[in-house]
Order: C-alpha cells, then sequence, then structure tokens
DNA sequence: TGTGAACCTTGAGT
DNA sequence: AACTCAAGGTTCA
C-alpha cells in the first residue's frame, strides 16, 4: 500500500474534524514525548498506530484531516485506480471520528485552560504563547506503561527505535506503507513469555528486559490487563501505589502512566527537566541536592498549587517547549 | 529518610 | 580514534 499525504489525492479516503490550532497543535504533541509511535512520513502528515490501525494525520487550518489504512492481504497487494485503492475498506467513520477524539480528548478545551493557567503563573505565560495547542494523550494503558518503562536513564532517540523493535518482534502486523512495515503495540501476553526478557536483550533493551518481562508477568498474574484499564476509575494515589509496586515503575513512570492513560491530570512526571525548571525558573525551595522521594512530592504539590487539578496538562506545555528550547515553532 | 553506585546502550562532545 | 558523559530513572546497599 502507499502512504496518502493529503487529501487532494484521494479524497474520498479522507475524513475531517473541527480542531482550531490553538486547541490541538499535532506536530507538538506527537513528537514532544508522549508517544513514540508516531513519525512525520511527509512534512505535516503524521503516520502511526492507534488501536490496531494504522492512521495518517494532518492539520489544515481548523481542521484535522485523517485518513486510516486497511489491513492488506496476506501478499500485501492492493489493486489500485487513478491512484487510489479500487476497494479501501470501508470506513465505520463514527468509530474512528469517536477514536481520534478520545486519543486527543478533544471534548477538553484546551484554550480556556491555557488563560487559567497563564492568568496564575506569569511564567507559563510567556511560554505558552510560543507553544499553543499543546495537549495531554488519552494512550492505551498497555502501551504507555511499557513504552514508559523503556525510557529510565535514556534517550528520546533510542526509546523510540526501542519501541519500534519491541512492536515489531512482538507485535501483530498490520500493513505496509511504501514498502515500511507497520505493527501493534504488543499485547501483554505476547510479553510474558519464558524467551522474552532474552529476545528484550537481544534487541537492545539492556537492563530494562527485564523490567518490561517482570511487569509483564506481574499484571499477568494480578489484576490483569483489564484490571490495568479499571485503574482509570480509582483515585490517582491508588492508581500510583499499584503501578509504583511493579519492577522499573517508579514515581515519574508511575506519574506518566497516570497523566498519559489513566485519566489522572492533576499527576505531574518530575523528570530531570522539570526539577531543573522547578529550581532555576521557579525557585522552589529544597533541601537535599538530590531529587529525593519526600522532593519529588514536593515539586508536584507545588505546581498542583500553582496550576490545579490539570497540573500534569500544563506541565506537558512546558515540557514541550523545554524539548525544544532554541528552536521556535513555525507558526503557520 | 537520605545518599551513592550500578545498571545497558547510544550518540554527542572532547 | 579513543574516551567521557549524560540520557524524560529504578533498584539495591
Amino acid at each position: 500500500m502507499k502512504l496518502r499525504d493529503a487529501p487532494s489525492a484521494c479524497p474520498s479516503l479522507w475524513r475531517c474534524l473541527p480542531c482550531p490550532p490553538a486547541e490541538l497543535r499535532l506536530d507538538l504533541v506527537l513528537s514532544s514525548g508522549q508517544s513514540f509511535r508516531w513519525w512525520e512520513s511527509s512534512p505535516g502528515a503524521w503516520t502511526g498506530v492507534l488501536e490496531g490501525r494504522v492512521w495518517t494525520l494532518r492539520q489544515d487550518g481548523d481542521r484535522l484531516w485523517y485518513t486510516v489504512y486497511g489491513e492488506e492481504n496476506e501478499h500485501g497487494e492492493e489493486e489500485e485506480r487513478d491512484g487510489c485503492p479500487a476497494k479501501a475498506a470501508r470506513l465505520d467513520v463514527v468509530e474512528t471520528d469517536r477514536i481520534l477524539r478520545d486519543y486527543f480528548q478533544l471534548d477538553v478545551g484546551l484554550s480556556g485552560l491555557y488563560r487559567a493557567w497563564a492568568a496564575a503563573d506569569p511564567l507559563f505565560r510567556k511560554v505558552a504563547s510560543d507553544f499553543p495547542g499543546v495537549r495531554v494523550l488519552r494512550q492505551d494503558p498497555v502501551e504507555c506503561l511499557f513504552s514508559f518503562i523503556c525510557t529510565s536513564n535514556n534517550h528520546i532517540s533510542r526509546i523510540t527505535a526501542m519501541i519500534e523493535r519491541l512492536c515489531q518482534a512482538f507485535g501483530r502486523r498490520l500493513c505496509c506503507l511504501d514498502s515500511r512495515p507497520f505493527h501493534a503495540f504488543p499485547a501483554l501476553s505476547a510479553l510474558t513469555g519464558a524467551d522474552a526478557e532474552a529476545r528484550l536483550r537481544a534487541l537492545g533493551f539492556g537492563y530494562r528486559a527485564k523490567f518490561v518481562s517482570g511487569s509483564a508477568r506481574a499484571i499477568a498474574e494480578g489484576l490483569g490487563t483489564e484490571g490495568l484499564c479499571q485503574l482509570r476509575t480509582v483515585p490517582y494515589a491508588e492508581a500510583r501505589r499499584v503501578l509504583c509496586a511493579l519492577p522499573g515503575v517508579g514515581a515519574k513512570v508511575a506519574d506518566c502512566v497516570c497523566l498519559l492513560s489513566l485519566d489522572k491530570a492533576e499527576a505531574v512526571p518530575v523528570d530531570t527537566h522539570v526539577w531543573h525548571i522547578a529550581r532555576q525558573r521557579y525557585g522552589v525551595a529544597l533541601g537535599g541536592k538530590s531529587l529525593t522521594p519526600r522532593a519529588y512530592q514536593e515539586i508536584g504539590d507545588f505546581f498542583r498549587g500553582l496550576w490545579g487539578p490539570r497540573a500534569g496538562w500544563a506541565q506537558a506545555v512546558l515540557f514541550c517547549a523545554d524539548l525544544r528550547k532554541g528552536q521556535k515553532p513555525a507558526c503557520s
């Protein structure tokens, strides 16, 4: 199959949702380390896997366009006519609209939140004007958990490559676009095998191989995939406690999973960047020189006090800005 | 409670 | 061409 860049070539294969840039900036959100599975397949077009399907997304003014690729036959063939697939899988547009609205949490009004954070925090106001439309994704808990276990003491470029290899090795193959294969994120059961750790080590996961297979086992033998998803309905503190009991999951990874997949908008992941920002720019006074559990808690509490119940969302804006400091976004 | 070291690998910086 | 060092941390003394 061929990648699709833009609606103009085959308009019938695309749909759009109303969505102004102040509510969502696709480029900022999909490349700021919340999810590691999106790729800018051509300028302005983002291709990735969501809910077991391959999508290409594109923003054009106040519209968010999307197209979904069907699964290929066993030969990977697809008939074409005038450059368009002859029989593209009929989209269930109600379902795909819903998936996208849910993933981007489009029912949450972001511009109002920006106004409130800016009113409470001059530093936020200064940064946010250059980084509008940064919102928190609502990701699948399994994908989010295992992705962020891989982030510890690691670089984003390597994390992305590791997760790609994880999906290739353990995930279901979905389709091939311009001869590039796409795979679903593996199910929990795919990571519980006796040889999982060794395979992950061979894929360059290092010491995280044990954490990934260990957490997969622990969940499979404990709360299960359903139980993990049920953490969406329990209080933040409880979800955090459950997650921290898993191997390779400390306070920071637990907060990432809480914020990015379990609906805990108040969770503020404190990584080295946020710790630095808290001390240097907000002057948060802390006793020790290292990020102790107590300091971690205090920084989170400080930002929750400053930004309110969606502090994690505001943190995502600052984190995105910090990640891109030096390069101003082209405001198209 | 708090501190320090080890942990896999990679890529950017001397 | 080596070599050091940090990278969205966690675990164990």
